[in-house]
DNA sequence: TGTATAATCTAGACAGTGTAAAGATATAAT
DNA sequence: ATTATATCTTTACACTGTCTAGATTATACA
């Protein structure tokens, strides 16, 4: 798609992609617009035929982002399929390796996009897709047993907060390393999540 | 303070001050170098005599957020003195309202200060303080009977980590407004913070 | 097919930002 | 009292988000 042309061809995909890469290789603070139009090859105000503002490019962004981390939750759960345990445990170490791994992309899904004024349609649609994963894959853990039943949005939107805090504050070093050396991240969301369950998950 | 010599008497704290009500006045978006010194009335590089750069003046706005938050979780422990279980969900109460009303605030005192290679140690002291205070209820709740005994800082982290994780959502609006809605915030935290206890927490 | 219209991109400009350097002024130390 | 140090102002620079005007290409319609 990169062709020489002076029309790009699909320059909103390859600004998005552009701002991943910055993200992933030189984190949150080298993410401008002019860096994402460089990395690109395209002028400094070019990206503004294909978004409104900054803040429509960081939604895109966190967009993409989200999409991965359901490509990663639904893979961890697929991989398990029929298994609850084994998925909800799956779960929240696929969403604790996506912060460790894509730490500045998670940051930045978390960084106010839904607090704006503006709505960004696709935005809204896959994190509560991702919500709503979260809630099923919870449903059937309660099906199983594993969890007590009824509330299940109640107890999918405190699962999620659990294993979102937890992870966001050792992202943060707020967890002093004494306690995380010790138990590792893992193994403080495994705890934690055995608050909520019934049967022992491992 | 603020009398009209060239030099100011206490500028540091007159701009960590003009910070803070820049914070609460204008949002996360206004708070900028040169802001905090117009507030505080010196010239836009006047704050370099205090501050190394930026990032020193918002890890010094973050000290200060957290010495507020420690104020409020102490308070609301010293109200319940020698009573557990209520200490424990005033606590998480005192932490969600502080979050909402001093929402730029808190993002900014979780915003990577303590991820920068810089050391800011009144930071430090007061984080390590607050996590102190939290793990010192949680123990006293171990002894009461209301949590499990044993490994008293794992259960901390785990349980700070609930709430600032749903505290979050929240704030991010990720938390669906229809559950938001039927359930309040306090609700929601208060089932969290009851899957840890052995007695029901009201 | 040819032409008007729209979409896309570039170039230039502007105010605002963080930060550095040089100089002015007040305080502290000797 | 003089020197040294801390504090503050002024000026300057590169970088940012955003706006405007204009150039280039694609699309739609006659």
């Amino acid at each position: 798609m990169t062709n020489d042309t002076y029309h790009h061809g699909d320059l909103k995909n390859a600004l998005i992609r552009a701002g991943v890469e910055i993200l992933a290789r030189d984190g949150i603070g080298a993410l401008s617009l002019r860096s994402v139009a460089r990395e690109a090859g395209v002028s400094h105000s070019a990206p503004y035929a294909h978004f409104s503002d900054k803040q429509a490019l960081i939604a895109a962004i966190s967009t993409e982002g989200f999409h991965r981390l359901y490509a990663k939750l639904e893979a961890a759960s697929a991989h398990f399929k029929s298994q609850p345990i084994k998925q909800i445990t799956a779960c929240a170490r696929a969403y604790a390796d996506f912060a460790v791994q894509e730490r500045d992309i998670f940051n930045i899904m978390f960084s106010g996009v839904l607090e704006q004024e503006k709505a960004y349609p696709e935005f809204v649609e896959i994190s509560k897709a991702t919500a709503a994963l979260l809630a099923k894959i919870v449903s059937s853990c309660q099906d199983a047993g594993i969890f007590p039943t009824g509330k299940t949005d109640l107890l999918s939107v405190a699962i999620w907060g659990q294993m979102h805090g937890i992870v966001s504050l050792a992202l943060e070093k707020q967890i002093s390393h004494t306690v995380l050396d010790q138990y590792k991240l893992n193994e403080i969301l495994l705890f934690a999540l055995n608050q909520f369950a019934l049967v022992e998950l491992t």
